[in-house]
DNA sequence: CTGTTAGCGCCTTCAC
DNA sequence: GTGAAGGCGCTAACAG
């Protein structure tokens, strides 16, 4: 039916073999021959097998990138960064493609598509956003890690903190954002502001990334003494939109003198927006508002959000490069990526509130 | 090394044949030995060899996604619903992944990464965003997609006219979005509000996208008797936020009465939103501003702003059912979705100008 | 530098 | 309903 490795031999008057080493330049072949290969392969063509070279070479030239929607921009830029890196004008090497995978967020689609991906013989894996925070699905997680690690492939966790890992194995890469670290800097950031009533809209509990912008939260309100509060006012949500209208909704009512509301990132931001918008609160004057991610969309919000800004594809790149044994491991595995304050216009000075 | 077909069929007492006829299950195998064959695939973690499966059958679970740009939400979205509609969950069928190729707008990588689709058998292709109005490259295209298509892919383009298609072969199916018509509304609702004097920033010339929404718009003046100044307030850039910064600018000082600005698309809209916001124009009140796509920032945006809808999601839903052969090709092959006008903040009644 | 020889692991007739 | 056997197209030693 399609023309084969045999059919470009035998036109070029060579062997199968040498043919193979023509397109995959992996060995010595004389000048003549391999235009003459080239030429042959150009008259007919041919274009290579890629399950049978994947099948005898036991690799192919997939790489597996996990989020939770890529429709979400956040790991949009971040799966773009990773499918740049291993595209087309690449260094030497063959050029490989992105297998994209949501999760919706879902620990067992995680493991399901971690599966799949071995059964694909994936050279590598980037694994991003924030993990399930449960003893059970790490433990299976690192499992499947495993698993892809005999074959050969790498997994690189990107946006979450390296796996417990076992004793024996090295537990995976990962590149990771200071998440405590940027929301200690943007609560600061309203401390001094003079804020001292502030509402939480974070994300889903039992998540890193939720937990760690939390964490550098309360770290800030404890150091202004502010501590007491701030389970009270504390609402949990998923990463959207919808949840943030909700949160803010909820806490204004637990809360009638909230001088601002931090969100769990710029997604939150803007459903707390609306919420506080269609109730006459003005932003920043009456309530500040905070986003995190920095994504593309927060400097043209109604108002610019002030937030955090993540280098989402500085990071992809990284852990595509990692994941590729482009780069070496770091020591100790992890590269931590900085998180910068980003003032906009979403917050001022304290008002009186609402 | 990794256990196989053989290892399984050895620990269940049966061939390897009835181990493959199982784990396919599209053929009648008693219960009794099924039971023991996928015990025996538990017991010894069996996962299956992709490459090896798709070499012998031909055909393999990869479908490609070609995309501008995933970073970007309108492909993000699509791509999203595209995965979800081949993933899991899904009917029968075996789970199907998603390669997300980022052609950068690049005919030479469309076409590129089409021949790597091929290499790798992949079961279809769903080829989004609008196309370059290149006879060659049309051709040319129309070969990579014959090919796929004698390799058992069907290719549906998203997004995008039909090819011209050659006589023999019927041309690829498509999902469209009604471009020109949204532009008509959308540039009818400005004529309406009593604007007369309007700009265009248009999308890279020699798109089919870029062409359709800017004939809607033209077709709209010239009904309203404005088609003269058309060609001078037009200018032409990419579709990206710097375009409509710069658009605006050279808009606004080919023509400083302008009264109105039609974006290309909602995140060229806000480069224009943000050079207006710059020089003290307000929006609308001295200058109406229009989108297109209805990205979910639209709504967000400062002001919200005046749009067309275009359900990208729907739209990627459909083309993956055709690209799998889940439904049927329609009529004539051309699907067309349709756009809705969503006034928002952004346009109000024409005012003297800036 | 090039040809020969074995598989890689699975699917799929073809028999039973 | 199940087993046996051949081949899918390519790569990777091993010779020469």
């Amino acid at each position: 039916m399609s023309v084969t490795l045999a059919d470009v031999a035998a036109r070029a008057g060579v062997s199968a073999a040498t043919v193979s080493r023509v397109l995959n330049g992996n060995y010595p072949v004389a000048g003549a021959t391999r235009r003459r290969v080239l030429r042959a392969v150009e008259e007919l063509e041919y274009v290579v097998n890629g399950p049978a070279s994947a099948l005898a070479a036991a690799t192919s030239d997939l790489v597996g990138v996990l989020v939770n929607d890529i429709a979400d921009p956040f790991f949009g830029i971040i799966a773009s960064a990773v499918q740049t890196e291993i595209g087309p004008g690449g260094d030497g090497t063959r050029q490989k493609l992105a297998v994209v995978c949501n999760t919706g967020g879902s620990p067992e689609r995680e493991l399901t598509y971690l599966t799949l991906l071995q059964r694909q013989r994936a050279a590598a894996v980037v694994l991003t956003g924030g993990a399930l925070e449960d003893e059970e699905h790490s433990a299976a997680l690192a499992t499947r890690i495993g698993h892809l690690a005999a074959a050969g492939a790498h997994t690189v966790l990107c946006g979450r903190p390296p796996l417990p890992g076992s004793v024996t194995d090295e537990p995976p890469t990962a590149v990771t954002f200071d998440n405590r670290g940027g929301a200690r800097q943007l609560t600061g950031h309203l401390l001094e502001l003079g804020h001292r009533r502030l509402g939480y809209v974070g994300g889903p509990a039992a998540r890193t990334t939720t937990r760690h912008r939390l964490e550098g939260h309360r770290a800030a309100l404890a150091e202004a003494g502010l501590a007491g509060d701030a389970e009270r006012l504390t609402v949990h949500g998923r990463y959207d939109r919808a949840s943030g209208y909700e949160g803010a909704v909820q806490l204004l009512s637990r809360e009638p003198d909230l001088t601002a509301i931090v969100a769990a990132n710029d997604t939150v931001a803007l459903g707390v927006c609306a919420a506080l918008r269609e109730r006459g609160v003005r932003i920043p004057e009456d309530v500040s508002v905070t986003g995190f991610d920095d994504l593309p969309f927060a400097a043209d919000a109604a108002p610019a959000l002030t937030t955090v800004r993540l280098p989402l594809a500085e990071a992809g790149r990284i852990a595509a490069r990692l994941a590729l044994g482009r780069d070496a491991r770091p020591a100790g595995g992890v590269t931590t990526c900085p998180a910068t304050l980003v003032p906009r216009a979403s917050t001022g000075p304290a008002g009186a509130g609402p």
